[in-house]
DNA sequence: GTAGGAATTCCAGTGACTGGAAGGTCAAGG
DNA sequence: CCTTGACCTTCCAGTCACTGGAATTCCTAC
């Protein structure tokens, strides 16, 4: 299989594949006019990555996770322990997200957003309401 | 003001500050030692531009921002229009991340995280239950 | 005069790609 | 045999918003 097969096979750009190879996720093979060559293993291998990615793993542990998935003998625990990190970076991640969203809308709701230059986003922007700013 | 001083005072470091200065969005004046020499209004920007980021804004946004601030004339209605856009982003990520929550939480719990080495989460990163994959 | 801390510049690296240039390979069609 | 065009190759640069570090200069205190 050429990059092009892979690439629509696994849904990542041929781009994305060569990078891949580069930071040593696959290594397919190469065939005599030097083009890469990829086996079955290769394409379940990339969408395997596919899949981590999209689910927010990075890179570091997609390498993690793909070599506890090559490892027959690994405990099902590390894939766990990994997968509630990210859980947790996730939530952590939404909360956050979440704040500042509650503290935009308000903001937005708060401005009459016409003609008139007067604005509670600019004011909070300038100096969140602490009172004696200047 | 030296930029150890604006630094403290608005929150952003050193290094961010000069990052600013280089991309335009602050213009010290020079003392003639070379160093940076920050007024009142630099400090006011910095601290704006730090709110606005930990707001989440782009710097591109915040650039945008700026200029309506610093625009006396502006209508609110441009920077409603921008903070809403923005929270539409917010909102698109935070479900974005929900759902990828949601899948990551359901996998977590399937996975029994002993020492036995099958594992849903990687059984789903391999081929998501489509049924015939190969 | 010497230490130190803080300022300066410039270069390189981060993460995870993406875009584009310049050139090689292959199958089909004339 | 030659061209066309799709596909492949490599390599370099750019993205975003910084951050780290080296080498050098400046200022203050002792």
């Amino acid at each position: 299989m050429k990059i092009g097969d892979v690439a629509e096979a696994s849904g990542l750009s041929a781009k994305t594949i060569r990078y891949y190879e580069d930071i040593g996720l696959v290594r397919p093979l190469r065939g005599e006019n030097g083009y890469r060559a990829f086996v079955e293993t290769d394409v379940h291998k990339l969408r395997f990555l596919a899949r981590a990615r999209s689910l927010g793993f990075s890179i570091r542990e997609c390498r993690t996770l793909l070599s506890l998935y090559e490892d027959r003998e690994r405990a099902s625990a590390d894939v766990k322990a990994l997968a509630e990190a990210h859980l947790s970076r996730i939530d952590r991640k939404i909360a956050e997200m979440e704040g500042l969203r509650g503290t935009l809308a308000t903001l937005v709701e708060r401005c009459h957003g016409d003609a008139r230059p007067d604005c509670p986003i600019l004011d909070d922007l300038a100096g969140p309401a602490h009172g004696d700013e200047g």
